[in-house]
RNA sequence: GCCCAGGUAGCUCAGUUGGUAGAGCAGGGGACUGAAAAUCCCCGUGUCGGUGGUUCGAUUCCGCCCCUGGGCA
């Protein structure tokens, strides 16, 4: 992040949002061809190891030609976060800008294209403990009180967070339990915010011009899944022993329906129909994410897309 | 062919002692700062199977018809 260079104009970063199976991945393998940037993922869910078919994760042979940084960076036991994401998307932008190269950053994980680029509070990290010890605390109590005793240390969080929001509520409560200060106090734009990113950014997003379609889509591309074989690779996964359903890993979409058919909970049928149900979900809430986001360029669903990309691309590389 | 149970929102169903109806799921919209593919919030008019009858008024009661299960032949 160092910018001694205040003067000369800032590096291209190419962003290229979407919701799930909006073709995201295989447009970016095109742009790599066609120009010199290297593609860095933005998903929570592909950075973990041998979660591969139902992340849709590119495979080898695709990966040899357009390598993906920042997947297969994490074991399923482990936790990732919007703040290690944004550090390590930094240092691997830093890395391909020193290659004389564009960083291309294709995901659909809206929370980290947001943090990247508005940077994050300096809050506390998650601690297992504290959430653990609050967790035991909600099981007793109830939710509402927690709430209640959110609302005596940060009677703003409070207010904006519903009480049927638990996990929001925990976080709340373990950040004022290990900083002492409010959530809302440390989140205040002017404290500890991060500098600008040093980069120019090109925003596209990749979406299919209407719902029905990307509905297709999904119901589509998840059979294939299965078809490939996502059962088994959750079999697998599970039979390690050393993995809980209710870890970030395994509450993925597609991981958590078939861990629940493997666990007896869901019949194949269920698993089928809920699996694609919380694509289509997850999809929508992306979707909101994009609404949001200020300064998209929106790629047109038709043959044209790619070209559409390129052009666009090529004169914000051109503008340097 | 006869008997029984059903036909109500995209799906599964509840309900109206007669005053045109409501839940869950799906779907839609929104929020979002170290779990985010997570976690939450808001949104429910549909010839109440068809057709006659009784009634001021029928989705509700009665007759007939159609359809779907199940049983008996």
């Amino acid at each position: 992040m160092a910018d001694d260079s205040v003067a000369n104009p800032r590096p291209l970063a190419i962003l290229l949002m979407g919701p799930t199976a909006s073709g995201k991945t295989e447009l970016a393998v095109e742009l790599v061809r066609q120009l010199p940037c290297e593609i860095l993922s933005v998903d929570s869910a592909m950075v973990y190891r041998g979660m591969n078919i139902g992340t849709a994760k590119p495979g080898p042979e695709i990966l040899a030609r357009a390598p993906h940084r920042l997947i297969d960076i994490l074991d399923p036991v482990e936790s990732y976060s919007t703040a290690r994401f944004r550090a390590d998307a930094l240092t691997a932008m830093a890395e391909i800008v020193a290659r004389g190269r564009i960083p291309l950053l294709v995901g659909g994980t809206m929370l980290y294209f947001r943090g990247l680029q508005q940077g994050l509070a300096r809050l506390p990290d998650a601690d297992p403990k504290v959430r653990e010890a609050l967790l035991q605390d909600a099981r007793r109590l109830g939710w509402a009180a927690m709430h209640n005793r959110l609302a005596e240390v940060d009677p703003v969080a409070a207010a904006r967070i519903h009480p049927n929001d638990p996990q929001r509520i925990q976080r709340a409560l373990e950040i004022h339990e290990i900083s002492g200060e409010a959530m809302s106090d440390l989140l205040r734009s002017d404290r500890n915010t991060d500098p600008d990113l040093p980069f120019r950014l090109l925003k596209l997003v990749r979406a299919p011009a209407d719902r029905r379609t990307l509905h297709e889509r999904i119901e589509r591309r998840f059979r294939a899944m299965l078809d490939l074989g996502l059962v088994g690779e959750v079999e697998s996964l599970w039979a390690r022993g050393d993995l809980s359903p209710d870890l970030p890993s395994m509450r993925c979409v597609g991981y958590r329906q078939v861990l629940k058919y493997l666990l007896g909970e869901y019949s194949f049928d269920e698993m089928l129909h809920r699996g694609i149900v919380a694509t289509r979900q997850l999809a929508k809430r992306q979707t909101t994410w994009l609404r949001a986001e200020a300064g998209c360029l929106w790629l047109r669903d038709d043959p044209s897309v790619l070209g559409e990309a390129l052009s666009l691309a090529e004169a914000a590389a051109r503008e340097a």
